[in-house]
RNA sequence: GGGCCAGUAGCUCAGUUGGUUAGAGCAGGGGACUCAUAAUCCCUUUGUCGCGGGUUCAAGUCCUGCCUGGCCUACCA
């Protein structure tokens, strides 16, 4: 086989939190098809980096009172201790914070410069004079002009949809300090790219590079209009890399990123005396980015744009995953499903995760879910009791014996075996890795009953047959070393374990071709206990603990803090983060909103609409009003007849798809299925005013 | 509304270019063994292959319409 240099890159992760479960089914997929072309002795480079500039750090740093270096660097030693804690062996992990980086970056810009890309342009936008800074549309909030709801962001809606700029906004405040931005207007550069739309039309539809849903989804959302221009850079203060020709202008966080990617090799080019060249501008050598789905725009249109620009070797192909659930959710802070490595690492073996995410893991891009029982299952059913099984039910024997000079008949079970290792092979090549986890708990389950039928421990006991056990034991542990060969990519430290009790270790695909002969067998070491469910509650019983205190702290935005000290109830404080306190406002700001009481007389499904009921509600009297309320997810219309909610009453009517709205109820919670109506306390009578 | 994916045993899934009687693991039931981490082995129950049409000698597989779920996107709130 001809021998390939790959490079190998996972997402940066940014440098303003922790890794959790749900990053590490990115640097747990990359890191075994690593380890597998390492394995079939291909040559990989396998790096990645912080990413560390952009607003969000800024602002973290400034409220933290310390520097932002400051910040990025503890940050990069807590990703780099998770990820080693998950055996995830980076080749090398830089910082998009680096000289490297910015003298790349000052590469980059030249090219699109001088390929006439660039265009400068006045961009009015948002500024917070309190914190000195202009305001991303996400950091702004306030009444959405069309619809008049409050507390909405500065580029859309979600109440009414509009989209619209910050600027815009009725009464705006700035999320970090409270104050009222006033609009300023700057110079931004943008880059067109439009000018690379057949290229990239090209590039992205010849089916080499994507996954074809993404080919399909770039096509159908991005390349079928004129892609609109790309604003690249940020005025000051902004934490990054200034722009060396338009002083005082930062890039956006988005263009040193991925250029983070060839940064991070190029330190691990000099640190080994190799050539940038033969990575990054070689054809040679193959590019493989892995990246979830949020993150697609970037790595299939700019980056390719800003790689073809500048003359780099464009991807060989960009592995695209999605998202992980847990317990067939959204990952949540207060139902302990947000599990972050560090939590995990205090449980539980990494190994279990590796080779869980490794048998759910297929070449698309579907979520993935995290079922704890079924993860419970899968370690102990197919690892302990299929694989390591094995060894430790014959290793005691060998160890007197040693393995046999000559490999005995095992039926053919090694040989069929060692067969099926090119499409075991295949299929993690082509990041099927739940397939190759099939194939290869199918020969394990061949390996056990051939065991059982030879009986070691009927032979053990009679000295004369001593030859026989030996022989069943030399099959039996080669038959267990070829699968954790196999297994090698997903399972590092059990190959090694592998490795020190026959006495060779495991480095290389073609040791499960050939059984291991004449080695003496050393005193065999439990290699993987047991999960116990107890650890996998007392995780997420944790992961609960864990949020509630840690967020009571700093983060929380115009609070008047309630004192942690007596308070039993221990309420996380990620709603108010999520949603900030508005703006103060008067008791005759106030005392516009009409709520009264309402009965709700029938509720139906709006058979079009994927969110709304219809409601109708009883103010008292004849007076009734025809609602349609977005709780289509939390709530059974027949659940809802006969009880009392709170409507605002006196809200502009509003013409929907399905009919007229004539108010809205209260409700609260973050959306979805999470939302809870509030109810007067009984007695209350439909049509009296909410005070 | 548009795009993509999925729907096969109680659960998780396999089923290659259409080709015998649709499979595996787990769970359930019965038994065996005791080397092994209450691990293992043998036997065993369960299927309108989402629904309806069509192509074909032959459809889980191909075509088409529909239903349900997921993700994305848009619109409307």
């Amino acid at each position: 086989m001809a021998k390939r240099q790959l490079l190998v890159t996972a997402a940066l992760p940014y440098a303003n939190g922790p890794i959790h479960l749900g990053h590490l089914v990115e640097y747990i997929q990359t890191d075994i098809w690593v380890r597998f072309q390492k394995l079939r002795g291909h040559r990989c480079l396998f790096v990645c980096a912080d990413d560390t500039h952009g607003t969000a750090i800024m602002l973290r740093a400034a409220k933290e009172g310390r520097s932002e270096i400051e910040l990025i660097a503890e940050t990069q030693q807590e990703h780099e201790r998770d990820f080693a804690g998950f055996g995830i062996a980076f080749d090398h992990y830089g910082s998009t914070n680096s000289d490297e980086n910015y003298e790349l970056c000052k590469q980059f810009w030249a090219s699109l410069r001088a390929a006439g890309l660039i265009v400068e342009r006045e961009v009015s936008q948002l500024f917070d004079a309190t914190a000195g800074t202009f305001l991303a549309d996400r950091f702004v909030k306030g009444t959405c002009p069309r619809c008049k709801s409050p507390d909405q962001y500065g580029d859309n809606c979600d109440k009414c949809g509009a989209t619209y700029s910050p600027a815009d906004l009725i009464d705006p405040v700035s999320v970090h300090s409270g104050a009222t931005p006033e609009v300023r207007s700057a110079p931004h550069l943008f880059v067109e790219l439009e000018q690379l739309h057949a290229f990239l039309a090209e590039w992205t539809q010849s089916g080499e590079h994507l996954q074809t849903e993404v080919a399909n989804y770039l096509k159908g959302h991005f390349l079928g209009e004129p892609l609109r221009d790309w604003d690249i850079s940020r005025p000051a203060p902004y934490f990054g890399f200034e722009i060396p020709d338009s002083p005082g202008n930062y890039w956006y966080v988005w263009f040193d990123a991925p250029i983070g990617y060839i940064a991070s090799t190029w330190q691990w080019c000099k640190q080994h005396g190799e050539d940038l060249n033969d990575w990054w501008k070689n054809p040679e050598t193959e590019i493989h980015h892995f990246i979830g789905k949020d993150i697609t725009y970037f790595h299939t249109l700019f980056w390719p744009g800003m790689l073809k620009t500048a003359g780099f070797t464009l991807p060989t192909k960009v592995h695209i995953h999605g998202f992980l659930n847990v317990a067939g959710e959204k990952m949540s802070k207060s139902k302990g499903t947000f599990i972050k490595a560090e939590t995990y690492l205090q449980h539980l073996d990494p190994a279990f995760l590796r080779y869980y995410f490794a048998s759910k893991l297929g070449p698309r891009l579907d979520d993935l879910d995290l079922n704890m029982d079924e993860f419970v299952n899968k370690i102990n059913a197919d690892l302990v009791g299929k694989v390591v099984n094995l060894a430790s039910r014959s290793a005691k024997f060998a160890a007197r014996t040693g393995l046999a000079e000559k490999y005995p008949d095992d039926g053919g079970l090694f040989k069929q075996a060692a067969a099926a290792g090119e499409d075991i092979a295949a299929a993690y090549e082509h990041c099927d890795y739940a397939k190759a986890m099939r194939l290869i708990m199918e020969l394990a389950d061949r390996a056990n009953p051939y065991v059982e039928n030879a009986q070691p421990w009927v032979l053990a006991k009679d000295p004369a047959r001593t030859g026989e056990l030996q022989a069943i034991c030399t099959a039996a542990l080669n038959l267990f070393r070829q699968l954790v060969v196999y297994l090698a990519p997903v399972l590092p430290r059990l190959a090694e374990q592998c490795g020190e009790l026959l006495g060779e270790k495991i480095e290389h695909w073609s040791q499960s071709q050939e059984p291991l002969l004449g080695k003496s067998v050393n005193a065999f070491e439990h290699m993987l206990a047991r999960v116990k469910k107890e650890d996998v509650d007392a995780m997420i019983e944790d992961s609960k603990e864990k949020e509630a205190c840690s967020t009571s702290t700093p983060e929380v935005v115009g609070s008047g803090a309630v004192s942690g000290a007596s308070d039993p109830w221990k309420d996380s404080a990620e709603p108010l983060q999520a949603e900030p306190l508005a703006e103060t406002c008067s008791i005759d700001d106030f005392v516009k909103v009409d709520l009264r009481v309402a009965r709700v007389l029938s509720a139906e499904h709006v058979p079009e609409a994927r969110k709304l009921l219809k409601l109708t509600l009883s103010l008292g009297g004849d007076v009734q009003k025809t609602v349609f309320a977005g709780i289509k997810a939390a709530y059974e219309p027949e659940a809802l007849v006969g009880r009392l909610v709170v409507c605002v009453a006196n809200l502009a009517p509003r013409q929907m798809k399905f009919g007229l709205s004539e108010g809205m109820v209260t409700a609260c919670g973050p959306g979805g299925a999470e939302v809870y109506l509030l109810s007067p306390d009984s007695g209350a009578k439909p049509g009296q005013r909410v005070h």
